[in-house]
DNA sequence: TAGATTGTTAATCGATTAACAATC
DNA sequence: TAGATTGTTAATCGATTAACAATC
């Protein structure tokens, strides 16, 4: 299959998420205006998306939520769970453990590191905290895939070489630092930003 | 002048950021492949979105770094500053408020909400957390602009709807409900869209 | 049948990049 | 002067939306 567009594969895992909840209640089929109303996305696009997956509805009656599903599942997932370390276990650190491990997905959360003493050697939800000595060894031993930096950003590029170097293959950058990565996919979230983005929308002289 | 494109503003914050750590060490003028390097992006890309500011360099010494940060902050922030509150005081919240006290910005923490009994009338960097039940009360008291939403997401749109009513402008909602809002500017975060989203790129199969 | 819906191509929009004139 | 740099327009790229054919 051809490489998805960035926003398709974002949607697909909005579709899957309320398709399933859809699935609960024993909803079968569902059509584009449906999916596109619960996303506020216009009805093209989702059909547009589907296509893009290889996914065909059925004329008058929509598409099968069950098969949708499953079909996301084997474009977006990686057949075996991705391996996930959380590096930096502060508030952010401790924010992203809870929304892996309270929401069901293809991601195993499998190692956390930090530098305290006091959070060293700790299991929290099952997930052991490392020192960040520790990096290359414990990526190398699990065969770790994705890492989120938490951590300050002064260290941030440094342990990104580090990641990198022992086999991770994509990186979310939650610190304000800019990193240069090769070799690896590399999202940045730049919450400062994101604020001051926000704020200037929010000017009153942009009211519509 | 003309409204900016989003992505101009995210980088103007981004400028602003490195710019003023420049000048604490009394660097006094910048080239735009300086800035691009920095940044890891184009140096064309820095000069047109100075030029979308209505910058202007001096040929062949650059940009004078001072002028430069107090032009973007005459752009992105207000007269005022920015009133902002963080409603679901969790891990996330905790998260963006060590965020928002600990960079220097235009943007005010005035309040936090949250429903625990434990946490409601506590303070916490100077900031008192209130019940959320008293959200229409203080956003108009203390004429709130901008709300952060971190709470549980069944809560996410009602809680949303009383904030605009009650006179919030901007609002980033970083749980996984995906909002509908009318008079105000959202910014949605959804943090597991992002995972998914690097893991589909993380795949073997898509290494260059 | 008429109306509703899927599937797909072409047009548009927004953002980035290429090309290049101006000039110190 | 030649080379480096800014400033700006035109071209390109990626993503969305419009238009519409197909068909149940």
């Amino acid at each position: 299959m051809e490489i998805l567009p960035e926003r398709t594969v974002e949607r697909l895992s909005h579709y899957r998420r309320v398709l399933s909840k859809l699935l609960e209640i024993n909803k079968e089929y569902i059509y584009s205006h449906e999916i596109a109303k619960l996303l506020h996305i216009t009805p093209v696009q989702v059909r547009r998306d589907l296509m893009l997956i290889g996914h065909s509805g059925t004329l008058r009656k929509g598409y099968r939520i069950r098969e949708l599903i499953s079909l996301i599942g084997t474009i977006i997932d990686n057949p075996e769970k991705y391996k996930v370390a959380i590096v930096g276990f502060g508030k952010l650190g401790h924010a992203l453990l809870n929304y892996l491990t309270e929401n069901e997905s293809n991601l195993h959360l499998v190692a956390l590191f930090d530098t305290n003493p006091e959070k060293i050697g700790t299991t929290n939800n099952n997930v052991i905290c490392y020192s960040v000595d520790r990096i290359p060894e414990i990526i190398k031993r699990y065969k770790i895939d994705m890492a989120l930096l938490t951590l300050p950003p002064q260290f941030a590029q440094l342990t990104a070489n580090q990641l990198v170097e022992s086999g991770v293959k994509g990186i979310i950058n939650y610190t304000s630092s800019i990193l240069s990565i090769e070799g690896a996919f590399l999202e940045q979230y730049d919450m400062i930003a994101s604020l001051e983005k926000v704020a200037y929308f929010t000017k009153p002289e942009f009211y519509l």
